[in-house]
DNA sequence: AATTATGTACACCGAGCTGTGTGCTTACCG
DNA sequence: CGGTAAGCACACAGCTCGGTGTACATAATT
């Protein structure tokens, strides 16, 4: 992040400008909101002119969109690619949540943007569908008689624990997690 | 609402003005947000003028955090209060929500302020503590066996189907509302 | 009838927001 | 070396927002 301290003339940063972009908006949009982080503000964090951004994303929408779907990748899939553990535990592990997490993007979005129509919103949906669809998948393989409701029903359990971590401030998966181990126990046929 | 069409001289509205402006912000914070409602709006709604509105509360954020107080009522208190029902029932009940529901504001209060300090925030933590305390007591009576637990745990389900139906755009209680019945069988000895 | 509380109209302020226009500088690559 | 793509600083347009100042009008109380 600090690796290039300045450019020769005091200024500029090299060109990485659309990942730092990004990177900051990780950030930021994490911590603040999207609604209360100024374009400004991101472009001082990614150390980016307002210029620069703005010809790699035309437009704020925009930009939260593509901040969502780059979110993925480090957070759900390790889960379910584990082979070092049987279906069932890779449910359960589903709910060992870092307890960092201070809300899943994609419930923020959708309830900041207001707008189902909004692309991020819908990127939002389709995240969500994904995650149950794993779940689903992941049900199936540990044998459950319903798959799918189980990965309905777990994915609920994720979100209610989201969303409960953030409005009591108090890590609620704990919770979800009990549950989630009633939930297995009584799909799963012994 | 219509009732006083046009003052005598085609303006004022009556003396109303402090019920008016929380009912509106009651139709409009939840159709829309909270951050996209702007006074301007809110008082031609209320049909109030801006300087009434700002004499009735000093900012915006105190009636953010009136609108949240007055907004309890007639939500959850009525499932409680229900004789008819056993306290197994009721605590089913508490999931039959008239789908109507966009978001539980309390949610979307603490997500869009995204400032726990906020008053509206600190009030949303005490309205869900409220709530799980009474599905615990509620608990209690039905004989569970840890009447604690399994308040949070149901109070865990409601937070996730409203943060899922706001999301998902689907109705998420139904799946809530069959977790919930496996929660309370296991929960409580017959 | 006089007083007081309540409400009104409307212009306005300063701040913050998204998004541009312009002219210049640097890094890469053939 | 020379061309081009990428990045830069900086000012500014245009808008919305929360909130205020001022002078006036009506309603309830006494």
């Amino acid at each position: 992040m600090t690796e290039l301290e300045k450019g020769p003339q005091g200024r500029r940063r090299g060109r990485g400008a659309h990942e730092r972009i990004l990177s900051a908006s990780q950030q930021l949009f994490r911590d603040q909101g999207i609604n209360r982080t100024g374009m400004d503000q991101l472009c001082a964090v990614a150390q980016v002119s307002k210029r620069t951004a703005y010809q790699h994303f035309t437009s704020k929408d925009e930009l939260v969109a593509e901040y969502l779907r780059r979110f993925d990748p480090d957070v759900m899939p390790g889960v379910f690619d584990r082979t070092d553990l049987t279906p069932r535990e890779r449910l359960l592990a589903a709910f060992d949540i870092p307890a960092s997490t201070p809300l899943c993007p994609y419930i923020g979005a959708a309830v900041e943007l207001h707008d189902p129509d909004h692309p991020a919103s819908q990127y939002a949906r389709d995240y969500k569908k994904a995650i149950a669809a794993r779940l689903a998948t992941t049900a199936r393989e540990a044998g459950a008689t319903d798959p799918e409701q189980l990965g309905e029903q777990l994915a609920l359990l994720l979100d209610g624990a989201a969303a409960r971590t953030r409005v009591l401030n108090t890590d609620s998966f704990p919770t979800a997690s009990a549950i989630a181990t009633i939930l297995i126990n009584n799909a799963i046929p012994a």
